[in-house]
DNA sequence: CGAGTACTTGATGGTAGTCAAAATCAGTGG
DNA sequence: CCACTGATTTTGACTACCATCAAGTACTCG
């Protein structure tokens, strides 16, 4: 109901072999293969520069394809290189469950490890770029690297951490607070990738980050409008402006909207200033 | 304000040597020491018999006690032996965030491997005997023992898929929906491990229950009572008999209240024949 | 037995969900 | 290029669920 068109999408033979630029170009100059030093400087965690042993794969996917789907026997784990993903899971009934959106430099896939197959399925929300890491190659550099072990060990703890404190959101924050934190993860992973950390569209629908927040999508959306109104941000469609990133940091709860009236008449004239 | 008196403890200067039971028991007649072998089983994970090279120092702490607490260096992960914790994070206003009640069988301290600090807090609500695995130990089991590598994994993964579980019951379901997945949970917790599964004592309050599932101990209070009213569970204080988990693994919502007030004149009788 | 904590139950209000309709956007094919 | 279709977004009106406040009861433990 929610997706349009989705495909699978696997991967080609997978060779680990060394990189022969002669495989047929799977899509015209993107970057075919990684070392091991590039994934760790992706993941953010230290590489011992030098020995390049190890070689690894990149795929791309266009919008609206799966990466893995629920279910789906594991066998490998997936680190984003570009482009914007979501990370869903699917109850019995059917109903969707927004968990995540994997962007540069994260790892997903991890929940397949548990019980050799994906308790969750991946789609491209944009074009993107993704290092496909076979999970015996991954589990094995810890042997084969040993001062890479606690990081391999770290990068799966930070997944548990990012979760735990989601957990936290749902079961404390208000709607507005819930959506103020989004748009100042958003703000900060934007300024980690070296894009602008102000200004920015947003790559998933008023759905999704319902979802994702435990919100529905009218509520996204008149927060947002709420947060225009009283100039935190402007927001136009998938537009975003952020004006006042401290304000978003620390709200919990917007002024009752008597109060709230008084505040639009103050901030009118500076939107309309700038 | 929620914890009456809590107490650190940390372990007695750890050596990894072979037990000696001369070592002055720390209380009477409680297991000291665990081989590897013992701690695979009580994970759930396979485990080769045989080479038994590793032994693992128990400890014991009284309901209350923290096993560790936020912003602690980590060094160490942690297996329940026995009794029952609960793990809580502490946001910016000090506000607490239950985050899980680990029992027999689970493992916790995971989250403090990313920023080699415990980014939660572990309180003992019973009396409990808990395995201490130094992290050095553990990441260093997938070299030594390289069939243990994918399990280890998996052990983490597992607590990722936990946490993903939960992100989606506070997403999705009311508040009756959570309160019985709470139920449907500790009942096939207590089946695992050997005990009841229609009838125990809760080891928590209903503000630590409410707090779990976003919800407030009221709310908690009150559906038990519905639950209780309407013969799916019997409740008196901590004591719970499940009388139906099918209707409770099912529930999504209960019968407004009208049509509910039949449902009593029907289970009224039940429960008083019982 | 008394003090403090935990639990139950009731009354009330606010937050966010639901239903609905209109406006805007994206993509398609004529 | 533009009309057309379907998806997305906005906004409004209404409602229900659950939080809050409050009072009373039942446990626990020194």
């Amino acid at each position: 109901m929610l997706t349009t068109q989705l495909s699978d999408a696997r991967p080609a033979p997978l060779s680990l072999a060394t990189p022969s630029p002669s495989g047929a170009a799977w899509q015209r100059q993107a970057k075919l293969w990684s070392s091991l030093k590039e994934v760790c400087d992706l993941l953010r965690i230290p590489a011992k520069l030098g020995t390049d042993d190890f070689q690894f794969q990149h795929m791309q996917f266009k919008a609206g394809q799966r990466i893995h789907t629920i279910g789906q026997p594991f066998d490998m784990l997936y680190v984003v290189n570009s482009g914007f993903l979501k990370t869903v899971m699917i109850d019995e009934l059917g109903n969707e469950q927004v968990l995540g959106f994997p962007m540069k430099g994260d790892m997903f896939g991890i929940d397949g490890i548990h019980r050799k197959q994906y308790a969750t399925e991946t789609v491209a929300l944009s074009n993107c770029d993704v290092i496909l890491i076979p999970f015996k190659v991954f589990a094995g550099l810890g042997r084969s690297h040993p001062e890479l072990e606690a990081s391999i060990y770290a990068v799966m703890s930070r997944e548990l951490v990012r979760e735990q404190a989601m957990v936290g959101t749902l079961g404390s924050l208000s709607a507005e607070a819930r959506v103020a934190r989004f748009l100042v993860f958003l703000s900060e992973r934007f300024s980690e990738m070296g894009y602008s950390g102000t200004q920015f569209n947003l790559r998933m629908t008023r759905q999704e980050i319902g979802n994702y927040l435990g919100l529905t999508l009218e509520t996204v959306s008149r927060t947002f409008s709420a947060f225009n109104t009283i100039g935190l941000i402007s927001v136009d469609q998938r537009a975003i402006v952020v004006h006042d990133l401290q304000s978003l940091r620390t709200l919990r709860r917007l002024p009752p909207s008597r109060v709230r009236a008084k505040a639009e008449a103050k901030a009118k004239p500076a939107a309309a200033a700038a």
